[in-house]
Parts: C-alpha cells; sequence; structure tokens
DNA sequence: GACATTTGACCATC
DNA sequence: GATGGTCAAATGTC
C-alpha cells in the first residue's frame, strides 16, 4: 500500500507539474494570434491534469480513511451515478489479476468500480462508433429492461495475454439511435499498440471486427443518418461544430478520426503512417488526424470520435473520456513542451468553427 | 488455427 | 424473482 501511495504521490506531482506546464504554454498562446482552437485544446488539457489530480487526492482520502467520496467523477455527465465510484476501484482492477475469474466477478458485482460514460455520437458510417483507440471483444449482449436496443459488453482484447480487465458496455440511445452511451470500467492496463488498433477499427475489411456485420453492428448501422456537412462535437469542454465540412467523393461513410488527449506534432508516426491510413481509408477529414496523434507513443492515447461524437473530455462536467483513456492520458509521459499543436492543429480545424461557449465553470480548478 | 461474435446459461445483486 | 453482468460453447471469418 505505501509503494502505491508513492506512486499515486509521484503521479500527482506529475499531473500538477504538467498542469503547471500547460499552463505556462497557455499563457504563450493568450496573444490575439494564437489560434484559439490551441488554447481551448491547452485548456481542456489543464483541467484534464487537474481532475487526474484530484482524482489521485480522492483516492488517497478514500483509502485512508473512509469518507464519502464526492471527487470530479459526480460531474460527470451521466445518466449514472458515480456517487460511489472512485478511483480506488482502479487499483481493486489490477489486484483482480491475481483473482480467479470467479473472485472477479465477485468483487465486481461487490465493489465499486470506477467508470465513465461516454456518450458519442454515431452517424459517421464507421463501423467502429465506439473506437477509443483500444481493441475491444465484446463478450456479450443483453436486453435492458427499458431499452430499445441491447447493451454490448466489451473487454479489452489484451485480456488473456495481459489481463487487461478494461471493459466497457455500449448501450444505444433511446431517444436519438445515432448515440451511444459508452460505459467504461477499469482501466487498461495493457500495452497495446494504439496505432494497430485504430487502423484495424477504422479499416473496413481489414479488421477483424469487420470482417462480418454482427447483428448488432448491422443494426447500428441501419440507422446511421447519412451524413451531414454540418457536424458539432464536443472535446474537452469544447463544443466544436463543423460546417461545410466536404465529404470528398460524397462517400457515404463518414470514418471515425482518432486523436489522442495528448498534444502530437512532429512525433506523428510516420513510419506507420497513421495518418496515411486514415486519409486513404477515409476519404474524409484525413487532415484531423494527425495532429492527434500521441506524440511518446503512449499507446492508448487515442480518443476516437466520429465528427459527431460529443465525446468530452478533460474538463468539469463535460468530461466524458473513458477512465482508461483518461488515465492513461495523464499518466503518459506527454510533454506539451514538445508538442507543437499549434501547427497541425490549427490547419486541421481549418474548416472547423470552435463554438466558444466553452464552460468556464471548469476553470474552478485553477483556484 | 487464431480470433472474432453470438447466445444461452449462470451468478450476484436488489 | 427480476435484472444486469459475465462465462463459455458454438459458430463464423480470415
Amino acid at each position: 500500500m505505501e509503494k502505491l501511495m508513492e506512486s499515486e504521490q509521484t503521479t500527482l506531482i506529475n499531473e500538477l507539474t504538467q498542469g503547471k506546464e500547460l499552463t505556462e504554454q497557455l499563457r504563450n498562446h493568450l496573444n490575439p494570434s494564437s489560434p484559439i482552437e490551441t488554447r481551448q485544446f491547452l485548456i481542456g488539457k489543464i483541467l484534464s491534469c487537474y481532475e487526474k489530480a484530484l482524482s489521485i487526492l480522492s483516492w488517497v482520502d478514500s483509502v485512508q480513511g473512509p469518507k464519502p467520496t464526492t471527487n470530479i467523477i459526480t460531474t460527470l455527465e451521466s445518466p449514472h451515478s458515480f456517487a460511489n465510484s472512485s478511483p480506488r476501484s482502479e487499483v481493486f482492477d489490477q489486484d483482480l489479476k491475481d483473482q480467479s475469474p470467479k473472485d472477479v466477478l465477485k468483487k465486481r458485482k461487490t465493489q465499486p468500480r470506477w467508470s465513465e460514460q461516454v456518450r458519442v455520437c454515431l452517424g459517421t458510417g464507421f463501423d467502429g462508433p465506439l473506437d477509443d483507440g483500444h481493441s475491444w471483444r465484446k463478450y456479450g449482449q443483453k436486453d435492458i429492461l427499458g431499452a430499445k436496443f441491447p447493451r454490448g459488453y466489451y473487454r479489452c482484447t489484451h485480456r488473456p495475454s495481459q489481463g487487461c480487465l478494461a471493459t466497457k458496455q455500449v448501450q444505444r440511445s433511446d431517444e436519438d439511435p445515432t448515440i451511444f452511451e459508452v460505459t467504461y470500467r477499469g482501466r487498461h492496463t495493457c500495452t497495446q499498440s494504439t496505432s494497430k488498433s485504430v487502423i484495424n477499427d477504422i479499416r473496413p475489411g481489414k479488421n477483424k471486427d469487420h470482417p462480418r456485420k454482427p447483428q448488432q453492428q448491422q443494426q447500428e448501422q441501419e440507422v446511421k443518418p447519412k451524413l451531414s456537412k454540418e457536424a458539432t462535437f464536443n472535446f474537452g469542454g469544447l463544443q466544436v461544430k463543423t460546417e461545410g465540412l466536404d465529404t470528398r467523393e460524397e462517400e457515404d461513410t463518414f470514418p471515425s478520426f482518432s486523436f489522442p488527449y495528448a498534444p502530437i506534432g512532429d512525433e506523428l508516426d510516420e513510419e506507420n503512417n497513421i495518418f496515411k491510413e486514415y486519409s486513404m481509408e477515409s476519404n474524409f477529414l484525413g487532415s484531423l488526424s494527425p495532429a492527434f496523434v500521441s506524440p511518446t507513443a503512449s499507446e492508448s492515447n487515442y480518443f476516437s470520435m466520429s465528427p459527431c461524437h460529443l465525446n468530452n473530455f478533460g474538463a468539469g462536467q463535460n468530461v466524458q473520456a473513458s477512465e482508461s483513456d483518461l488515465t492513461e492520458i495523464m499518466s503518459a509521459p506527454n510533454s506539451v513542451t514538445n508538442s507543437p499543436i499549434g501547427g497541425d492543429f490549427d490547419i486541421l480545424l481549418d474548416n472547423v468553427d470552435f463554438d466558444t461557449s466553452f464552460s468556464l465553470d471548469n476553470l474552478e480548478f485553477f483556484g
């Protein structure tokens, strides 16, 4: 436990340090000539840093002495109450590795687990509306009472090999079938290759997930609306409204583009041509991807979202990043200092009109 | 053969 | 008992 605490302390310091660096970088971008996207992106990251730090503190608190956990998780936009959730269950997840499946099941039922919900707006035409940069394997599907659509249960593909216990549940919204509510559970402990995963996920025909259309996916596809040239999405508490996005060749497909929460730049994995894969395969918004490719090979730093995804991450109540993503992102050795997000980011979002209604409530973390 | 999804059954919780 | 979450056998694809 002590070691764990030390580890958490180190992480905490790292988060705060990174937050400071990001703040300084934000300060450098305060001049009018600096693109607002960059600033907003930085803000989102900063908030994430502080959230992570607070999360750690909350957890340490709960470990050292029982006390109601009312950390940031309760601010997540989620129909579920996370009041009983705490980062503590992350550790619990780790501990589960050494347990038998039966024990795991038992503990999972009895222990609160850290979970988040990601709301994803479908309508993108790609099979992996839930592509978040991780490889998931579906292990179950269940009709949920009161829900029109069955809930899908997914676990990390690397569970057998690496004991990664991350899971997620995908529930299609009754009200808006184009929206998927994704609930993540547990953090990824695997060291998968995200790029591979992402590429696989978005490349019809190459991904084993896609060769045949599972019933659910077929169902999901049926309701995928025609791609609109105007889409609104949201990240880092930033509402992004896209207009006039040309789908080129008028393809019906609207592949996802993934981007890590961490900034990127030169570190773009040119060797793997991650972005090339995107642009070549997607025929759409290809140019959006590179800016979001993780720099320091934090292998799971992707936030994948369709242009219509409503993913919120990184800030206050809009945080909707998966816990695993968030955690990994925050723990990844990403140094913003070597992340020229400005350049690519600007280019990539040329056609993106940021809604500046960014909730400043989230700035409470700035103190 | 490897790896994926599907689906009925089982188990824990309420 | 109802419900949600998971397991594992069956089956499909590459």
